[in-house]
DNA sequence: ATTTAAGCGAGACGGTACGTCTGGTCTTTAT
DNA sequence: ATAAAGACCAGACGTACCGTCTCGCTTAAAT
């Protein structure tokens, strides 16, 4: 992608044979999105991909290890310019829209696939690994630039972990995504950021450290019940 | 669907043949949480079940639809005094000694079914939505309890929704626990809940409320970039 | 294989489970039978027979190892009463007959399938094994014995191995059925166990006995062309 | 292939691309040898003879339809100078020699082939008949020789067609080598060859002729009993 | 004591997808 | 023009697992 290619590509001889269909991964890519829009991961066959894409198996399975793969590059592909990455001079707000933009797209037919692939990643240890490298890292470390404007501004206490911000303000939403409980309209969006950020503590109420000593052995420490969960 | 079955049901008449094998459905439940500690939900069959359990499938599919629902079953039966629920008179300190507690159950061989039946959950709607009423709910009530408490004694804001909170408070983890970007040491715990409850505004700065008013057309949000994510 | 068996076998007591199907596997056989009598053991794929039994392919490698034991079994079961092992008080006419039938046997739909499964036989050495004991043997048995009764008429003469007999008499019509060459005609059955019985040497001419002593460093021998075959 | 070609060469001007390439074509027939005499044809792959020639596989189909024609063209040309076409002077001792070094023969590696390509034959007749004609009926032009010269000096009674001598004699080789029941040594070519020269009727036995007049409705023709074969 | 309605073990079955393999063709660049 | 490289298509292979079905045996309540 860097201008010094064409530098290279001088004398860049092109390999010998027959090149990699580039429609043929268009193909395969563009099918697999088709489907995977519309249905599972698990319920989205590998047949079913080459036959939509014209193509054969063999050439799915060349170029890619597995299915989930294949659907992968589908999502990363097909993911080009739809969230925002705000940068609107208040962190709240960046924060905010961003979410909001996220979870829509998380609720997109694209989007979905998403809570697939971490479906597919409990079963799939590398897959998950790879899926986290190919999407997830990207995706925080874009967040994580409006988390530094935050605390550059002044607007995020520098104190907390950026991971843990990030998660705490995508790991909700998320959760939500993926079980099914509580809803991920705009609304709860800033609600959720807003909580994130203003802290769900009670102004004015005292702070933890004096509780902290009087813990050990208190009688309330006693009263901790298990519960079947 | 017989009129005098309210009359059975009054003393209680035992059906007519043979009765269920209490010892058959404890055996499926311990072979199959034996195997669900041990690999993924997907990778453990229904077949191994039963040969573990020294069941025949048709007596497995007797009594539960799926596999799916007989590994939730195991979970939910295997899950008895595990994780605490604790009182101590405090909020965040209840909520971190919470988080910790069930984090490191969600680690646990045991625990770590939660991740399967969520991946589960995103290929079977019906699944999911089981698995949120027979153990999701019940867990966010008995958390509930605690965040109940905590505003009742003043030490939560209680314009915050509840189920905000409980979100706020478990959805980082579980985000991690599926994801596994990010660690889950007893120190992420407390920071997370110390985050939720202080907030991540650095104290001083100026409320959103007053940006809010700059924001429509202002020049910032013309501002928004478009990343590949 | 134990002694008891006999007193088992009294009662007999069936099976424990499901039986195997007697109609899918008479289907799956029939099935085979109709499209090995189209089209060569090759061409016939596994799915094609399950499809046309109405069976799943599971079944029939549940059963068979490979669809060429399929086959055989398919052949084996589908040639009932077909071929003739006559009685007729003479050898040559007994062969006769029987090399007629034999012939036109294997020119027959069904009966092409032996050479089919020579073919397979001969990237397959345990299929060939098992070829020749659960087909080839008996049948050779069978024309044994009405090489049997001709040695013991007098009509042939007990020298000459019984193998060779089978192979001079069958080898050559096998020879032509595989390689195509020559006719398999009525006529031909009849000329060649005429001449197996008559021999080639015209009578009158003197023995190899004598031949033989003059051989060694003989002129003649040195005459030997070099082919390239 | 012509000599005419030296002509052609003076002034012809070189077709305009790059030549053919014997050392590929060489190269391809020696590899298919090497590998085909090791494993069966069908477990030759194309894929295989390509590599190990260090040619590609567009090279191979360019010059030969199929795989099993270059197998072929390799096994002729592999067979130079290996099997003898005697001419002793005796046509017993010429077609036993001939029987026991032709039997060596296809007992080698690269005389199996033999085999291979009747079995592939019985899938595609096209290759059965090109196999003939490049093959088989050079052997036999070759063998009918020693039969003619048998018959001029009275050896062999004329009566006898040729066709059915080559294939009493060959035949039950074949047969034994294809179908892999029965020895093949030396001694068995020797009996073999004996008993079609003098035939397997005990001398003195009344002659068929005599018999058949007793056929038509005689009682023994009923005997006929049905084997399973 | 006999009937009868289940439960149960064994295991065959249909269905569906998997990922692999090979034969033979096609496309591109190099000679 | 021919070669080398190697991508491509078609379609069979044999395997795996799911959830269902069919048996025959066993158990226990009802008669």
């Amino acid at each position: 992608m860097q201008p010094s290619l064409d530098v290279l590509s001088m004398h860049e001889s092109k390999p010998r044979g027959r090149h990699r269909s580039v429609e043929a991964e268009a193909s395969i890519l563009k099918a697999a999105l088709y489907l995977l829009e519309r249905k599972s991961l698990r319920q989205v066959t590998a047949d079913a991909i080459a036959r939509r894409a014209g193509v054969s198996k063999t050439t799915i399975y060349k170029w890619w290890p597995n299915k989930s793969l294949v659907a992968l590059d589908a999502y990363l592909g097909g993911m080009t310019e739809r969230v925002a990455m705000p940068d609107t001079g208040s962190a709240v707000m960046d924060f905010t829209m961003q979410l909001k933009s996220v979870t829509a797209f998380y609720k997109s037919p694209l989007g979905r696939l998403f809570c697939q692939f971490i479906a597919e990643g409990q079963s799939d240890p590398k897959f998950l690994a790879l899926f986290r490298e190919r999407f997830l890292y990207a995706r925080r470390d874009a967040a994580r630039v409006m988390w530094r404007r935050g605390v550059e501004r002044g607007e995020i206490c520098r104190e907390v972990d950026s991971e843990i911000v990030l998660d705490l303000i995508y790991g909700p939403m998320i959760f939500r995504l993926l079980a099914g409980h509580g809803s991920l309209s705009e609304q709860e969006s800033e609600a959720m950021v807003e909580a994130v950020f203003g802290g769900i503590r009670r102004s004015g109420y005292r702070c933890l450290g004096e509780l902290k000593k009087r813990m050990p052995g208190s009688p309330a420490a006693r009263k901790i019940s298990r519960s079947p969960v």
